[in-house]
RNA sequence: GGCCUCUUAGUUCAAUGGAUAGAAUAGGAGUUUCCUAAACUCUAGAUCUAGGUUCGAUUCCUAGAGAGGCCA
């Protein structure tokens, strides 16, 4: 429908004003609600070409559009605004043509191959509410090129070596007394986390008690005994001493096993997992070759540097005068590793914004490297969520656990919707599903409405709403449509909505609104932008309840009239459900 | 110190350079004999400051204030 409009324009502006511009580049809005019409085109940067006023050259253009398109019930100029109100018969058409096509929504299928990273956690620690914000995110967004028409590989790059690693298995070893999961009666995960904990606690005594015996802070940092210890562990490991790396396999064992958990209740999977254990030894090859291309130099030290001050950043350490890596230097190997496995042509890395420098530099390399996947590196670079008082922190305890959180949502959802006291023919086990899939709802929807850019506030304090601009509400909206779905079953239907010829005005906000599903999708897959589909879906579904109140839906004699309603919220109902699946987010059929 | 990001109702979030800056929540006033009131209707309330570009700036540019991050 736009595209015609937009082809139209195009076709307008050049037979009255001989203006080129092709129907790809002709913006054009939706009406406000409060003026007549239903797509705007802004005539003011057009004035200079048609070398009169604002309200002419509106007038010009909707008139040549009327007498010779028969799509245009009428058009009105407000300034510099042309109105066009598209007649009510050619919406009823566009909603027929919704409702016989399959998949509404679904991108035309693209060749191209596109790996989403995302999650890689540390396996020292719980995940925590940061966490809950990445992987929905990168789930998501995954969902959302699918449907796109991608071939989609989901990653998750599992962090599970390194000094921090070694902290809380010392702390473990030292006071641990062979405690296991079972004993403690806690998720793998949290065992570790808690020794991660004790570790920061021993250390900072220590470092207290070197400052008092009169060293300096900056000195008992890195001469504090635990941590010297610990650094000895990670050198233990890398030379594969058989204690270290049986209890270093122990330990993971449990977190993964805490993890598996917290993914199952989340509703996330990946396609493929890969361990930093596997990884941090590549890229070194990646450096010789680099320094044969130029890419690289050494320095007197025989360090390996690469010099990006020409773009504005510095000069980058790569390869350290030992010969051990950095972070950058298993990155880059890291990087052909991936493509290896899975040849793709974009790479989306959903990583938060403090690494914003690291990932322009690692693009800046692999572009220099000429990797042919290079220009499809994308950063999918998110805000942190902040507490009241500021960033989470996990040794200092002031993070909010992913699974307590969950926990939380679920026990409200179920207490709300005991207290509504609608689903008494529900199963206790329908019950325990609907509680999570409103809890859950709830969570992904209030992390994913929020622009992935920019960091936002959650106050623990103040439990995530279940009303208003929510997940439940949408959902909520979609458990009433299918209400009147069952219901209408027990009608007599059976008209044919193509003889409506008149629309209400609820009616016809609801078909655009539907109407622009597709755009929504194509426009979300390239901004990698879940928020964009969360507004979009929150906007139907209110529209749709302002609809549901003023517009009787079964209670009319004209059947026909009747058999548009129902088809128009069976519609609103499966793009409800497509979207928030983009969501991650699961719609009840009643609730 | 160098670089990056952010600043919008009391609060949490929106707004491809376009019309009277939208929602939600908290506040005030209402709506249930009828398809699910987790809903709906009405009401009050905001662009950090100073310049600039433009027919038009929350959006772009410059300077300043405040917050956060990265690099030593």
């Amino acid at each position: 429908m736009d595209k015609l409009i937009k082809e139209h324009l195009s076709m307008a502006l050049e037979d009255l004003f001989s203006y080129k511009l092709s129907a790809e580049d002709v913006s054009l809005q939706p009406t406000r609600k409060e003026f007549e019409g239903t797509h705007t085109f802004v005539t003011f940067p057009f004035l200079k070409i048609s070398r009169r006023s604002p309200e002419q050259t509106g007038y010009a253009l909707g008139e040549y559009l009327q007498e010779r398109f028969d799509i245009y019930k009428s058009f009105n100029i407000v300034k510099g605004f042309l109105n066009l109100e598209v007649r009510d018969l050619i919406w009823v058409q566009t909603l027929d043509h919704i409702v016989a096509s399959e998949g509404f929504g679904r991108g035309t299928t693209k060749k191209r191959k596109v790996m989403v990273e995302f999650s890689s956690p540390n396996t020292n620690k719980p995940l925590h509410l940061g966490h809950l914000r990445n992987n929905f995110l990168g789930d998501s967004v995954a969902r959302i090129l699918r449907h796109a028409g991608y071939d989609i590989k989901k990653t998750n790059l599992v962090n599970d070596r390194g000094i921090h690693i070694c902290k809380s298995m010392l702390a473990y070893q030292r006071f641990g007394e062979g405690e296991t999961p079972e004993d403690a009666d806690l998720k793998g995960d949290h065992l570790v986390g808690k020794y991660y904990v004790i570790f920061d606690k021993a250390y900072k005594a220590e470092i207290q008690q070197l400052i008092s015996s009169g060293a300096s802070e900056e000195v008992a940092k890195k001469t504090a005994p635990i941590l010297l210890e610990a650094q000895s562990m990670l050198k233990r490991w890398e030379d594969k001493d058989p204690d270290v790396v049986a209890l270093w396999e122990k330990m993971n064992g449990w977190v993964y096993e805490g993890f598996a958990t917290t993914y199952a209740t989340m509703g996330i999977a990946f396609d493929a997992i890969y361990k930093e254990s596997d990884t941090y030894l590549l890229g070194k090859d990646i450096i010789e070759e680099g320094l044969e291309k130029g890419v690289f130099y050494k320095k007197d030290n025989g360090s390996v540097w690469i010099d990006l001050t020409d773009e504005g950043m510095d000069e980058k350490l790569v390869l350290r005068a030992d010969g051990t890596s950095v972070y950058m230097t298993q990155d880059i190997g890291t990087c052909d590793y991936k493509y290896d496995d899975f040849p793709m042509d974009e790479s989306v890395y959903v990583v938060g914004n403090e690494q914003d420098y690291h990932f322009k530099v690692l693009f800046s390399i692999m572009k220099r490297l000429g990797r042919s996947y290079s220009e499809g590196l994308h950063h999918l670079s998110y805000g942190m969520v902040d507490l009241p008082g500021g960033k989470m922190k996990s040794r200092e305890g002031t993070v909010v656990d992913a699974d307590d959180l969950m926990q939380e949502m679920f026990d409200t959802a179920a207490q709300h919707t005991r207290e509504l006291g609608k689903i008494d023919t529900l199963s206790q086990e329908e019950a325990l599903v609907l509680y999570k899939t409103i809890g859950l709802g709830a969570l992904k929807y209030f992390l994913l409405k929020v622009d992935p850019k920019k960091r936002m506030l959650f106050d623990p304090k103040e439990s995530i709403e279940f009303q208003g601009h929510t997940g439940p509400f949408v959902q909520y909206t979609h458990a009433r449509i299918a209400a009147i779905k069952r219901r209408a079953e027990q009608y007599d239907v059976g008209g044919d909505f193509r003889a409506v010829t008149e629309l209400h005005k609820k009616e016809l906000g609801l078909i655009q609104n539907i109407s622009k599903y597709p755009e929504v999708v194509e426009f979300a897959a390239k901004e990698y932008s879940p928020s964009i589909v969360a507004q979009y879906v929150y906007d139907l579904a209110k529209e749709y309840n302002g609809f549901y109140q003023e517009v009787p839906i079964l209670n009319e004699k004209d059947k026909d009239l009747v058999n548009l309603r129902v088809n128009l919220s069976s519609v609103t109902a499966e793009v409800i459900k497509s979207a928030m699946d983009l969501l991650g987010i699961d719609v009840p059929e009643r609730m």
